[in-house]
DNA sequence: GACTCTATCTCGGTA
DNA sequence: TACCGAGGTAGAGTC
């Protein structure tokens, strides 16, 4: 990586237009070739950037970057305070835990957590405009299609509610009807939900991780 | 700005949970407080991140940066590679041209781009689920509610179906239709808005512009 | 490659 | 402060 502090001004063209007037900056150059330009505050984004896979042409107190899609970026360097080259090695990257992809398999695991007497046919069921959460049947064998996101909000309802008018063409799943499940469920969603027909389930994911801890301790 | 090149190991506690194996990395350290891990390669955004406000909380080999939502970010120190601090001064800030606020300004000002004899009514329309990009009458009298994009996808249909179905309620714009502007719609989002009696239209950002700069040359 | 959806989204606006 | 919408969204996963 090679790290770059220079008073500088940076031009982007592109997808937009875009102009950084005189500074000084970091300008972070990762060896794949992805350029970075940031300023000493706000937020991790940088100001301007440039991803992979793109070429770097140093004319000294210019450089030129440019990719593929004829997106360019200028940085004109008036005064070099700094310039490092280091050796990193490869980066094993990043663990998570806790994203809605464990939210999910933690209530396909427990679907009787979202509606008592729910039972799980399929997690990721297929339509044509993308896959369902979880299918399932609730006690009376009525099909019920789920919807989790971390956070619920209008988008949501509006994608189960894509997703229950192509499944309600289904013979099989005549009749279904669907519920929209997350952590927090903003009350525009709610609103939109209950307006549809749509029912709403905020569940405790802690509490979640709780009983799959204690089953995993019966072991 | 510190920058701090070290082999560590990290960990996040707070929205998730994550950890980062040991490897030499870049710590980015803003004056501001927010702090940033940077591996060598891959994206612009980096491995784990803490914007202001924080504390951080300095134990020499372990680096505990803390906010007050109750987000943690621990940062073992294993190797210290380099440790530099710059002084950067105050950045003007990114300039940007040609995002969807300006698109609507210029779709404002030619109205009649959209379709043959439009007039503006107003923009940013208010409704209680937030506000039309632009109110127009046509030819007619009949009033036209005019979603702006960028790029015209499936939510933006939606958006305005939604702006659509409370507009439709004013008796003062019954009637109402609705036309779906970007500079490029994606097939789907043309299907759904047709199925809906909702009209799209593409055009030309460039050629926008070009009217634009005609009319100020006559000045 | 095109499409879909998530994200510690981030960031800026506004009420 | 919270809510809402745009983003050079990026990035991962699927088909």
């Amino acid at each position: 990586m090679r790290l770059v502090v220079a008073r500088c001004t940076v031009d982007y063209e592109g997808r937009l237009a875009a102009h950084l007037a005189e500074a000084v900056r970091l300008i972070m150059v990762k060896s794949d070739g992805c350029v970075a330009i940031h300023a000493d505050g706000g937020a991790y984004k940088p100001l301007n950037w440039m991803n992979a896979p793109n070429t770097l042409l140093d004319e000294g107190e210019r450089w030129v970057v440019s990719n593929p899609k004829g997106e360019r970026l200028t940085i004109d360097l008036l005064e070099i305070l700094a310039d490092e080259l280091h050796e990193f090695g490869p980066d094993p990257g990043l663990e998570k835990d806790g994203v809605e992809a464990h939210l999910q398999a933690l209530l396909a695991e427990h679907p009787d957590t979202i509606a008592a007497g729910l039972t799980l046919v399929r997690r990721e069921f297929p339509t044509d405009i993308g896959p369902v959460d979880l299918l399932c049947r609730d006690a009376d064998g009525t099909a019920v299609a789920v919807e989790v996101k971390r956070r619920g909000e209008i988008d949501g309802v509006e994608q189960l509610t894509r997703y229950l008018d192509r499944l309600e063409r289904d013979p099989l799943l005549r009749g279904i009807r669907g519920i929209f499940v997350a952590q927090i469920i903003k009350p525009q969603a709610r609103v939109l939900a209950e307006s549809r027909g749509i029912g709403w389930v905020e569940v405790d994911y802690d509490a979640l991780r709780g009983i799959e801890s204690d089953e995993l301790r019966l072991f």
